[in-house]
DNA sequence: GACCAATAATAGGAAGTCCTAGTTTCGCGC
DNA sequence: GCGCGAAACTAGGACTTCCTATTATTGGTC
């Protein structure tokens, strides 16, 4: 299964040998899509004994964090981080499954919200513990590593406008 | 488009809060998966116009950089790191586009190559000239950090047997 | 009070990824 | 020379993502 070179590095090398702009640009984009690909797989050969992928995981641990366990389909979205329509595609799957269950908005007729089941819950709960188990796939790095990543990808996802910095000085504020 | 917060910081304080662990994992896998997501949007935006996806692009660089402009699938699969079966698809697809043209292998009737055709190497041509333009979408980082961010997800990608460190000594051979 | 723009969700469609199952062909071993 | 496992590709299916367009509802404006 795995190469006896790196691909990404021979890519490097054959960019540069054709006189091609952005290497370093080329390369950080095909490691991350690279990167994305194997984390996501083990995740999911994780989740697969439990019914679960990982953006489904991802839509129950959101309501699991969420007061009443309901929230609307369009926050969801806002919180995933997905296109509205791929709430609605995952919430289909996890109603299918019974993991949750589409509820009325009281006040707004326009919404609708998702609630967790019992089943949902207790899903979210053995599903947590087998990814902590190994780590989300990525126990082979240092902790250390890990922060430096993580770091490293959030000053990305911050010069691509993906959120606003709320102040720089300040820890979370809560 | 932009939310007044990170979400991945908050993912981190909810997680926390409720004790789960692998905190550190949980929160580089997020952001390893929205990097992509944001790098990827940006990227096929800037292809579309050429009538290219990032995969397809992928593909025919491959072909522009083989000795003969033709390659079997099955090593075009490895070297793109992606499943055959994605390969026949990517292939299809630039095929009807007129991009690349399949032809028999002249050794092996069990091989199929895929050659890039004068309209494919033109559109490889153009659109490399759009992504190296915008520096494939991460133009707002320096060149450091883009170094780093690469070599830390190589990290990554050697402890998850992506490839054999072929001398762990020596700079990259040439 | 009526109208109209914005908002929330869904339907349908294009693409990408992977997996499991075929079919055909190769090449090694006996 | 035959047979049989391995290799290369494709078919079909599941899933995820996004996009555009549609329907229903809301809330503010005149």
């Amino acid at each position: 299964m795995s190469l006896p070179f790196d691909p990404i590095e021979e890519a490097r090398r054959q960019w540069t040998e054709h006189g091609w702009g952005a290497v370093d640009a080329m390369s950080a984009v095909t490691s991350i899509t690279r990167a994305h690909q194997i984390v996501l797989g083990r995740i999911n050969e994780v989740l697969a004994p439990f019914g679960l992928t990982f953006s489904r995981y991802e839509a129950l641990v959101l309501l699991t964090f969420s007061r009443t366990g309901a929230l609307p389909l369009g926050k969801m979205g806002v919180r995933l981080m997905v296109h509205p329509t791929s709430v609605t595609n995952t919430i289909d799957r996890l109603e299918r499954d019974g993991l949750v269950r589409r509820v009325d908005h009281p006040d707004d007729r326009r919404t609708v919200l998702a609630e967790i089941t019992d089943d949902g819950r207790a899903a979210v709960k053995e599903a947590t513990d087998a990814l902590v188990e190994v780590q989300f796939g990525v126990g082979a790095l240092p902790k250390a590593s890990l922060r430096s990543l993580d770091a490293q990808l959030r000053s990305l996802r911050l010069a691509a406008g993906d959120f606003t910095e709320p102040d720089q000085w300040s820890e979370q504020p809560r």
